[in-house]
DNA sequence: ATAGTTAGCACAAACGTTTGTGCAAAAACA
DNA sequence: TGTTTTTGCACAAACGTTTGTGCTAACTAT
């Protein structure tokens, strides 16, 4: 069907040595006469030549192609990321093979096996991160690899994650100089690094400041949007409703914002709201939302770079962790008791830094 | 490095063959006894073999994967499809390539010729659409493709797009009827298909109610965000500015709206807007928006499900090219001036439909 | 006991590459 | 003219599968 080596083999005369080095630009090196070169770039040309990548990939082991494992891509900020990967990898030559695990561990398993065994040279991993062997098992076999946006410690893994710890606290930190005590968080997933991370910078922002931790402040168990429209009802009809809720997630967001539509209650005059992720519409929405940004462009890109090197270097160097700043951009919804005017724009607002 | 057929066959002591029928589960056709079978399961998962699929796709021509050619994935309602696709493709076994094109002609040549040498059993694209000699080309050659998003009249192939001739229509009518003469759009791209028959929609809907068209009232030219902005900047400060913007994607939205949030400009009482696409927190913004929505899920699933048609029958029934119906919401954004009290809500609104 | 079946497996080719090595003819040298 | 070097290419193995065919030993039947 395709036109294959033999092919041009044929026609031309030549061996199918030969002109495979010809196309593969090694002329020089195999003493290949112009002659003969032209002949066969010409024939290749005139035919359509297109390589098999798989039995390339068969022979030589590198099939320029990597995996991404991605909880959920229709999620905005996975999305981004995705969209980022594939740009820098495309500028270095490689396909993505994307899936997405939905948070399920299992299918997670499943993928990536599915993907070694299509031979990736290598795999970007957004982990559900409940259960590790068979990322450990990829350590092993020196697959290159690296982790984003959820380490685990346990492993001796190339990560790149965001500060959420910080970025919680700081988040906190600030409702709690606005005047809030009574705050409340809706949490992603439970144990993912991001939540935990997140749960932590909360809890510590609060006992820093000498407030009582409130277990039931703390509600849902999922990054989305339907957690976050559940435990919003459930935080708005509490006998002691918070002042304030941090969502863990923008899809919890959007959830809550249903909610709170819903229930007729007013941001930020009600309750004070503020999100992780950025969110593009946040400026327009009704109170224009705070959120914690985290730098969807630096994560892809350095995800990328990080691969690249693992890959070229063949594993002699260490294994790098990233930790990557967030960003607390405050506004209208979340209200300052200790600011009549509620003047505050640009308030505490950190820039990004990345560390190492 | 890792187990292949062989090195089973050299444990265990039967020959590659044998050891490859008994996984592929033909020892009844090939009368292996079950003993040996079961020594062969055994070594196979004690030594954790994975089989290589460059070397199974290789001789069998089939890959179980597909390639999936995408504008842009950070785009919420392409990524919204990516997902649905994968998920669907993932329930038939079926792995995803995605690529990104970024509207460039270029890149999707590229990227598609890329796929092809890697062997993917068939074809997703939403094409840039400028050109089509490329998918020509792999039409002629029998791949089996479905065309998403936008047609490509010229072209016999399968092909799931929504009707965009009649969302651009039923909305720049509805903005009729509540009284608004001065309607604006923005584009997206030139010379897609979207853009062309939604711009035909608009245009159709003014001439059947007998207003004329303004061409400064047609501004834009790209899906993104860049183009929202600016193209908004413009409208607004035009001699007669109109008193509606219909935005033809969710990004030319989100920069429309940051264009009219910089000028104070208010909607829906100084201008009014409706957007295609859906936008999840379209509810919650300042002013509730209206909007054109396309179903994703019928898109993603359709897509796959024609696909795999194609794949099955190996070509032998004849190409479909299915329309699918798009929904209006209208919501505050739209000023109503027939309406006293702008009680607009829940009007007009059509359901999803599937024809043929 | 011998012929015919059948069960159970091995051999080898093929898929399309890449690459180390070998070999004849031409060129260079003496 | 004879020897050495260089040029220009072909051969063949290997990557890991799948699958048509062939072969041996055991069984069945007479």
């Amino acid at each position: 069907m395709a036109i294959t080596l033999d092919e041009i083999s044929k026609v031309t005369g030549f061996s199918v040595s030969t002109v495979s080095r010809v196309l593969n630009k090694k002329s020089k090196k195999y003493r290949i006469s112009s002659d003969t070169e032209r002949i066969i770039y010409a024939k290749a040309e005139e035919l359509g030549y297109r390589p098999n990548e798989l039995a390339r990939g068969l022979r030589l082991k590198k099939t320029h192609t990597i995996g991404l494992v991605v909880p959920d891509i229709s999620n905005p900020f996975f999305a981004s990321i995705t969209h980022l990967i594939q740009k820098y990898l495309y500028e270095e030559g490689y396909s993505l093979i994307v899936c997405n695990t939905n948070e399920d561990i299992k299918t997670e398993i499943e993928q990536i096996d599915l993907m070694r065994r299509k031979g990736v040279d290598g795999y970007i991993i957004m982990p559900v991160g409940t259960q590790y062997e068979h990322i450990k098992d990829l350590l092993d076999h020196d697959k290159p690899l690296v982790l984003l946006d959820r380490n685990i410690d346990a492993l001796d893994a190339n990560c790149i994650v965001v500060d959420n710890y910080r970025g919680a606290y700081e988040a906190t930190e600030c409702l709690i100089r606005f005047g809030h005590e009574r705050i409340a968080i809706i949490q992603g997933l439970l144990n993912t690094y991001t939540n935990n991370e997140r749960v932590r910078g909360y809890k510590d922002a609060l006992a820093d400041n000498g407030i009582r931790i409130d277990e039931s402040y703390i509600v849902g168990n999922d990054f989305r949007r339907e957690n976050g429209y559940i435990s919003t009802k459930m935080l708005l009809n509490m006998g002691n409703p918070p002042s304030a809720i941090f969502a863990f997630s923008d899809l919890i967001t959007l959830g809550m914002l249903q909610a709170i539509s819903e229930e007729k209650v007013k941001i930020p005059d009600d309750v004070s709201v503020i999100s992780f992720d950025e969110i593009d519409f946040a400026p327009y929405l009704v109170s224009p939302l705070a959120v914690v940004v985290q730098p969807r462009e630096l994560i892809g890109e350095a995800a990328v770079k990080l691969l690249i090197e693992e890959m070229r270097s063949k594993n002699k160097v260490g294994k790098r962790k990233i930790l990557l700043e967030s960003k607390l951009v405050i506004r209208e919804s979340m209200k300052n008791f200790n600011s009549p005017n509620n003047e505050n724009s640009n308030l505490g607002v950190s820039v990004h830094r990345t560390t190492s």
